[in-house]
RNA sequence: GCCGAAGUGGCGGAAUUGGUAGACGCGCUGGAUUCAAAAUCCAGUGGUAGCAAUACCGUGUGGGUUCGAUUCCCACCUUCGGUACCA
């Protein structure tokens, strides 16, 4: 007999939702805590690709409920984002009401699976009632700054007590920039004034960045809209514009993050890729006074013990110095060379890698030896990492090497084992040569004594450095989190008190962006305040929202609070957290920041969100293309899978409907430009490619997860989908052989009901 | 270039404190059922030789450790993912 999977599987999923059966709330037994990272609510709806890591995280839910466990297992949608803007400027349908029917749309489909989640604790980023506690943890960040001596974060205000008592000498914090003022410079400052001093610690605040801007469309773009240095949509081109906005301070718990990884159990590849992009490096920060003009330059290296083979140094191009730097005779050529610099795209920069640059005719003096070496610019020294200028050790480093022998300069060996050309310098084998009193060290002590050297005469000082930068956290965007931030007369911020949150986001009756503007400074009445403030008009960006929901689950409905002590003392953390490894290091890493910021603030007590993480594979489509010649132009077409035969043909009627309907195959020539084909009974068709892609919308290949269940019900398509392969590798969906698991089913059903 | 992961039948893939390689499924072959088909059920299915019992070969390649290696070690090749002038 058939197993009557779809009558069995509506029963007990009427059955849960009334009885309430996975509703959890805290007990005296042990937690357990499993999370899928909520979607985005796309248009699209669901694919089968989608439930994978849904399903896998259910059944350790089961799993762990048999076992005793009192398991948290929520879901929920990250609602604010580009795609229902875009949506909605191209079709005039509100976001929110996309938004809504959107996530009707997923939880339906989410149902039918026969997941167990606890539905009450249902949270969307774009509700009011979220967004106010997203709000209000950016007004924590703005309102504190990262403590060195307590190695965390504390209160602003503590801050300006400092400085009323010592002024910023010897101040114990995470600032961008130094600064240099008295105690009594400081009391003397208006509100302006101190307010800019405040930014500079501030873990939220805000600086001139650059935007992806672009001219053609007239619009900001994030970054996943640029490809290649183009516009995703059209290809024009895009360039970095300067724009003041908000920032988060990451690189202050860049130590922390890095060293909060071995705790846990992620793979491999996952720690790798955040290792990588915090990009941790031990060395030293060493001062190189110059020469004829007063200052120094400061460089960092991840080998002091190398210091006596430098021969040269080089700046950024952007780096301050070069203007004092540069001597009458070079002013011309190394103008040039920063014109030249500044026009070379991203792209061109990455693909054409030669060497180049320019002398300035300055000199700085050796800190150790004290002989002049010859300043240069060249763009190979980034302006972001380190401090934009670097010593060149040309015998022991390959780039190095490369600029020396096209400007003709010195090449000092300093290593002895190190390979002459094109050595690495992350190769730290051989003894020190040619180098005074670290002669006959190995590289490894050497650098020890070389940096003790440079800070008894306090020209150097041991140093960590980061690739981690800080977080752009505006967005010229309407669908998002409004900052609950207002601006007076003179442009100083002001927040908005706690007890006024959430700042809503006015409706608008069109979205537009025009000459750069955010889509809100459109809306005057919001904007203008009757106090005289200005609203804040750019939004926060997606992972906003997204930084914190973890926690919310905990406590979803408390209107007074974020999360409740309780809640939070007894659900602590994410045991076991399943989703794509596209979120390594964004999501990843700022939810991470986040939660440590709150563990600063006593509200959570983990160091760490996630204790295991599974990154589950992409199901991939199968899609179909067509592959047409049309005056020497090759071009491929996505065709709809459901209108080709088992062969992969497509006739020529289903072409000729397809043509009628679709305006991607608008001006075909069907007799001219295609490979037509003939079969036994002469009938006309297209042969079509096989490929194995991503599957979307755009690609004509999605499965719909709703149609396999209608046909062989929700337990035989999550059976199939675990029973595809591993559950971290990419694998195609295959039809053909759910019947395996299908029939696997029907016999377990006849033991007992034959 | 650097970092990470992985290479097993026609296909997806099992098996690791080192112990019968190929579980389970797809596909294929033969059979049952049927007027016929679909569906279902039964049997077979790594390669080579043989009627057969059986023998030999076999987990990317080449070495090594071991009574015994898909599993451990060394070198290399290939594929995928991340990242890139990061000092």
């Amino acid at each position: 007999m058939r197993y009557p999977a779809r009558r069995i599987e509506k029963k007990w999923q009427q059955r849960w939702q009334k009885e309430k059966t996975y509703e959890v709330s805290i007990s005296d037994r042990p937690k357990y805590y499993v999370l899928d990272m909520f979607p985005y609510p796309s248009g699209a709806g669901l694919h089968v690709g989608h439930p994978l890591g849904y399903i896998a995280s259910d059944i350790i839910s089961r799993h762990k409920r048999m076992q005793g466990y009192n398991v948290l297992h929520p879901m929920g949608y990250d609602s604010f984002g580009l795609p229902a803007e875009q949506y909605a400027i191209q079709r005039g349908i509100h976001p929110q009401r996309a938004t809504e029917e959107n996530i009707e749309k997923f939880r339906g489909q989410l149902e039918n699976i026969g997941l167990s989640y606890d539905w009450s604790r249902e949270l969307k980023t774009s509700d009011p009632r979220y967004y106010q506690w997203t709000q209000k943890i950016f007004l924590l960040l703005y309102g504190h700054f990262y403590d060195t001596d307590a190695d965390g974060a504390r209160p602003i205000d503590q801050l300006e007590s400092y400085f009323d008592k010592n002024g910023s000498e010897g101040v114990p914090a995470i600032g961008g920039e130094e600064l240099d003022f008295t105690a009594l410079e400081w009391r003397n400052m208006d509100r302006k004034e101190r307010e800019e001093v405040l930014m500079n610690y501030r873990l939220a605040y805000r600086k001139i960045s650059y935007v992806n801007w672009c001219e053609a469309l007239g619009t900001v773009l994030a970054n996943d809209e640029v490809v290649n240095g183009v516009s995703e949509r059209g290809g024009h081109p895009v360039i970095q514009k300067p724009m003041l906005q908000w920032s988060l301070r990451i690189t202050a718990y860049a130590e922390r993050l890095a060293a909060g990884l071995q705790e846990l159990d992620w793979s491999d590849a996952l720690i790798a890729q955040q290792k990588n992009w915090i990009g941790r490096s031990e060395g030293a920060t060493i001062r190189f006074d110059l020469q004829d003009v007063s200052g120094s330059i400061e460089v960092f290296t991840t080998r002091p013990d190398t210091l006596y083979g430098c021969s040269f140094m080089v700046l950024a191009p952007e780096h301050d110095a070069v203007g004092k730097l540069t001597t009458s005779s070079q002013e011309k050529e190394v103008q040039q060379y920063i014109d030249y610099a500044s026009s070379r795209s991203e792209i061109e920069r990455m693909s054409d890698k030669k060497v180049s640059g320019a002398f300035t005719g300055g000199y700085a003096t050796h800190p150790l030896s004290n002989k002049p070496l010859p300043i240069y610019i060249s763009e190979y020294v980034l302006k972001d990492y380190g401090t934009g200028a670097i010593m060149a050790v040309p015998a022991h480093d390959e780039r190095d090497q490369a600029f020396a022998r096209h400007f003709d300069l010195p090449i000092p060996q300093v290593v002895d084992q190190s390979e002459y050309p094109g050595a690495s310098p992350q190769d730290k084998v051989g003894k020190m040569i040619h180098s005074e009193f670290l002669n006959g060290m190995s590289v490894e002590k050497a650098i020890e004594a070389a940096i003790v050297a440079l800070e008894k005469e306090k020209n150097g000082r041991r140093t960590i450095n980061y690739k981690l930068r800080d977080a752009n956290f505006s967005r010229q965007r309407y669908w998002g989190e409004p900052f609950p931030i207002t601006y007076d007369t003179e442009g100083v911020p002001h927040t908005v008190p706690f007890e006024e949150l959430p700042v809503r986001l006015p409706k608008l009756e069109k979205i537009q962006q025009k000459e750069g503007k955010s889509p809100l400074s459109f809306a005057d009445d919001w904007v203008q305040m009757e106090n005289g403030h200005r609203r804040e008009v750019d939004t926060m960006p997606g992972f906003a929202g997204s930084s914190w929901y973890f926690l919310r689950y905990m406590d979803p409905h408390n209107e007074g609070e974020m999360f409740s002590r309780d809640a939070v003392d007894y659900w602590r953390d994410v045991d076991c957290y399943v989703g794509g490894t596209e979120h390594a290091v964004g999501h990843l890493m700022y939810a991470r920041f986040w939660h440590k910021f709150l563990y600063d603030l006593g509200k959570v007590p983990t160091k760490e969100p996630f204790r295991k993480l599974i990154n589950q594979g992409m199901i991939q489509g199968r899609s179909l293309l067509l592959d047409i010649t049309q005056r020497n132009q090759q071009r491929s077409i996505h065709v709809p899978i459901d209108r080709a035969d088992e062969k992969d043909r497509l006739f020529k009627s289903d072409f000729l409907e397809l043509q009628a309907e679709d305006r991607r195959f608008e001006g075909i020539d069907a007799e001219r430009d295609l490979p037509w084909q003939f079969d036994e009974e002469q009938r006309a068709f297209l042969p079509l490619r096989a490929d194995i892609e991503k599957m979307s919308k755009s690609k004509h290949n999605v499965v719909n997860p709703d149609d396999v269940i209608e046909e062989f019900g929700a337990d035989g398509f999550r059976m199939f989908e675990m029973f595809l392969g591993p559950i971290e590798d990419h694998k195609p969906w295959d039809t053909q052989s759910i019947t395996g698991i299908v029939k696997f089913l029907h016999r377990c059903y006849d033991l007992y009901f034959t």
